[in-house]
DNA sequence: CCCTGTGAATATTTTCACAGCT
DNA sequence: AGCTGTGAAAATATTCACAGGG
């Protein structure tokens, strides 16, 4: 298990990669990708050695190899059902966001419990209430759930989620989830982006 | 300057301490905190030490004192003047996130370039163009960009925004940006966060 | 000669463990 | 007695620097 950090990173050296890929390139070196990435070169090396892949000395990596090795270590060449907990403005701008399908996600479950949205169509996929969550996730194989319910309803939702058999999730709600051990919960917390900003901007204005 | 980490953690721990006080709790111990968050005690009292705050020994922190603390190292007093760069769905959506006001963070520009939205209102904010960026940044007084707009165009934007004055961003785009030294961007990058996920659903398929 | 792969060195972050105040 | 504050130790992460293959 390669640590978060690296894994991270490995995530943008691809993207980078096949930007270049694309351009054309054929190889590519450790300078070039910690040019695109302001990251040491020797940072890169690291990580792409613990992949096992082997550069060739005095050129670098082939592009195509490492692409694929990347992919292959990343889980990018399977599909992945998903499924979205929340039919809210966050929600729907995520299932239409371009790079979401294009990386191989499928959202195969969309859940909402306002009875307004019940039965209507997003992206062609029919939002149900999250009565017998649980059922509905196993049924549809869904490997993936992505969070989008108020900070209130989020710690429920996930527990049904997991007793579905869901070990990876997204969670946008901004509290603290509690999740049994061996399963996978990533945050992303719009509030804590802001806070973040507010504070090198308040340091910025006391030490001026 | 704090480091990035730290900052991340007492922003939680604020929250959290926020939540007692709402409670009608007067004090809290580094164990109360580390327990919620699931952290070491240890490195909450570390986190604490930083902002110069003194605990009380044998009994823990003041929880009022240390809201005070953090909140004016944090930057959470004043508000904060928020542009919205890109009025697509996921600018919409955190216009009208709701933790986005009550922490002090006033929208007072938006920007988008498809004719449609132009001059509409969204929460009662007229769109405006992206023509003369600077300007309109500088005129405002606008200290934090967020950017929305598609990968292709962020670079500009961030560009002109930065020109305009403002230091601190946060960039929903998929694409690495470059700002000049002493610019503040922060990333939120969708794509990446599922990209994880795969990799350890991935790695758990291949480990079973 | 150029660039990788990697041991060793360095830097950073976290945890331990305990003295000392309330 | 209980919990903080903090040196010192441990664990992690990053960078240096160079041997060695293409």
């Amino acid at each position: 298990m390669l640590n978060k950090a690296t894994v991270e990173r490995l995530i943008i050296y691809n993207r980078v990669i096949k930007e270049l890929k694309a351009q054309g390139e054929k190889w590519v070196t450790s300078t070039d990708i910690a040019r695109a990435l302001s990251k040491t070169p020797s940072q890169v090396r690291r990580d792409i050695s613990s992949l096992g892949r082997k550069g060739k000395r005095g050129v670098g990596y082939n592009i195509k190899k490492l692409i694929n090795d990347l992919d292959s270590v990343l889980g990018l060449n399977d599909e992945h059902c998903v499924a979205l907990i929340g039919a809210g403005n966050l929600g729907r701008a995520l299932i239409g966001y371009p790079g979401f399908k294009r990386e191989g996600f499928i959202c195969r479950l969309i859940i909402d419990n306002d009875p307004e949205k019940i039965g209507s169509k997003i992206s062609g996929i029919k939002v149900e209430s999250s009565e017998g969550l649980a059922k509905k996730v196993a049924r549809k194989k869904i490997a993936i759930a992505v969070i989008t319910v108020p900070a209130e309803a989020a710690q429920k939702v996930v527990d049904s989620a997991v007793a579905g058999g869901i070990k990876e999730l997204l969670n946008f709600a901004p509290v603290k989830i509690y999740v049994p051990e061996g399963v996978n919960i990533r945050y992303v917390d719009l509030a804590l982006e802001m806070e973040n900003l507010a504070y090198s901007l308040n340091y910025r204005k006391k030490n001026k």
